[in-house]
DNA sequence: GTGGTCTAGACCACT
DNA sequence: GTGGTCTAGACCACA
């Protein structure tokens, strides 16, 4: 379980905790079941508060992707459930909209774009879900 | 100049309209030198207080989009500056990195967002700047 | 931290903030990663609108001096960057060019402007930039 | 008679036409009793309002640098007044140090400073009135 | 008419 | 507690 917080960037450090968990599981680093440090481990090793891995935790939890239990502590979820919510989708394609203007103010093709994509799938594996 | 913006968004309303500007540039419905609508036009266009439309248009001018003339207007920047500033770079990989996981979770494959992706950039056609 | 502001002067107040803090940083007063005041806290020392003072802060952050860490609070940059940017040294250059013949009207010579400067550059200490 | 003047410049048109015609007698290109252009035609030439242009000359008449003869035209003023203000000395000493602060933060040294008020001055020549 | 600045006060997200 | 965003007004300088 090694990974680091930047409490600098922009994007909050709840949802930098979500993203960096989520990411392992998809690349099978962390599989079903298992366990994850408690709030307070993981807060002193982030050296954050643990009001804010907390809220990292609750939030994974109403994703589905970890879930509590009582007095053993908190473990990856078995079922990985695949919500194709289609409102989340259309706002995902909303964002890589964004994401190609802002590139092409930078100089960044659709291209590249494709290539970085690719290139991180593959880092993801076999355990791309679709 | 149509466009609207939703205040019930996560996104800030001056980064809308910054994102649509930069949108219709691309596109080429807005050509270097048109003059764009007034503060207040467009304030009162969005429903919006233009202290809003302001940040806007003072974002847009430093990332050299447009500029203001004093009592003249606000017009589309002549000289188009393609600034590929490296950390600004690897802060979109970061981004498109992100998006790739999150659309992980929700099915989106990684050929859906190379879809989407081409899509968009034939929809900014020849203006793209790369 | 010191210093007050001028409401009735030509210079917008959160200019002088901006200016204010520059110079205080390079004096050496302020060290980087010393924690600037809050928000609030400046505004009611300097009997100034909130806003105001966001305005400086948000001003000071794209020029790199400070940075913002959410719920936090506003620090002194710790990576001092000099950016020898061309087109504003010629703005530098062309001010400096103003100052003279204003100067000139005045009848303040040249010399007396370089002794300024190097009596001021002396007060800056050993945290001048060059 | 030939200067330009810069509508995209933050500084207003009305100065820049004010600071250009001080630099024009300064060296000594227009000197006193010179007749100046009219308002109207200064303002098709520099293809600005003439309301801008008319502004420009009262600053300078303020100033005592140009004088307006009914029915006749406006001139270069021949007496030269030197109006040693003390305000306006502190006033531009505190310019002065704005500008060495800016310039630190853009790496230009106070000896930078120095050597472009040195070739200015003399570029001005013996009509520097100090 | 234009944009720029400022105030007074509100609400929100993050830590 | 922190900063960020937004509204509803006002006043000013510029062209």
């Amino acid at each position: 379980m090694f990974f680091q917080v930047d409490p600098r960037s922009q994007i909050p450090i709840w949802e930098q905790i979500v993203n960096q968990i989520k990411e392992l599981v998809l690349k099978g680093i962390l599989t079903p079941g298992d366990k994850i440090p408690s709030v307070r481990e993981l807060a002193s090793h982030l050296i954050v508060n643990p009001n804010t891995v907390s809220k990292a935790y609750q939030e994974l939890e109403r994703q589905g992707v970890i879930e509590t239990m009582r007095g053993r502590g908190t473990f990856i979820c078995t079922k990985l459930t695949t919500n194709a919510d289609e409102q989340k989708i259309a706002l995902l394609q909303d964002k890589t909209k964004q994401l190609v203007i802002e590139g092409s103010y930078l100089g960044v093709s659709s291209d590249t774009f494709t290539e970085w994509i690719r290139a991180f799938a593959k880092e993801l594996g076999g355990n791309e879900r679709d």
